[in-house]
DNA sequence: AGCCGATATGTTTATTAAAACATAGCCAAA
DNA sequence: TTTGGCTATGTTTTAATAAACATATCGGCT
């Protein structure tokens, strides 16, 4: 997983309902980088240090504010079942560091040109 | 004071100390304004309905992080004391405004590229 | 010297958020 | 039809945060 600059990184979110005005963070958009790459809630979580109940309340808040569904669940069967990330979902991943980048720049730009 | 629009605000924030990576966000920044119209981070806080003592707390936590202080505090005198805005504050809130204005239009472009 | 309205700070209480624990339901595959 | 590992959800406990209250201090002014 990408690594975070504590130096550079500046916190902001990205839409998941333009309509509605609903975002998501980077602790968001890291759960959903770790529920594909384990392809389950649980070890995602795990990942993270988080509480499965948390993450599966973050997926369930997230679903139901996105446009669409950004992770869908498997219940039961091989494995267990698990979770996956929908398009919808990696879109939203690859939108926030798109922005990320972005925000660094014009961030970066911005306090050069103002001296304290 | 500037409204906030629900449906575009994005959250993020602002160095303060590019060296040790403290930033301030919307909160802070409003405070911020709030202090420098009334002059004092009591009348500041209420205005937001803040306590004194959580104002008076963010206050001293600015101060401390940022390279220079942000508010300037008076004890005592004319009017019981008081408070204001350095010019290394202003430039805070300046700064914070035009880094939104360029967020906004960089998260607009990018989420008008990506449909769900 | 006393007033006034602000800063400064300690203490206690209430509210909210997170963690921890427990347990039921699901279903492909063996 | 039992197993395994996951989803789903309720309950309790703990920790973190915020609010509320109290009080001392400061210093120009009158």
């Amino acid at each position: 997983m990408r690594p975070v600059s504590k130096k550079y990184s500046i916190g902001f979110r990205v839409w998941i309902n333009e309509e509605e005005g609903h975002f998501i963070g980077l602790g968001r958009v890291r759960l959903l980088e770790n529920i594909k790459s384990t392809g389950s809630i649980t070890k995602g979580a795990k990942e993270m240090k988080m509480s499965y109940r948390q993450a599966w309340q973050m997926v369930e808040d997230m679903n139901s504010r996105s446009d669409k569904p950004l992770v869908e669940k498997v219940l039961g069967g091989k494995g267990g079942g698990g979770a996956i990330v929908t398009e919808a979902g990696e879109k939203v991943i690859k939108l926030y560091y798109q922005l990320e980048e972005k925000m660094i720049k014009a961030s970066k730009e911005l306090s050069k040109s103002i001296k304290f």
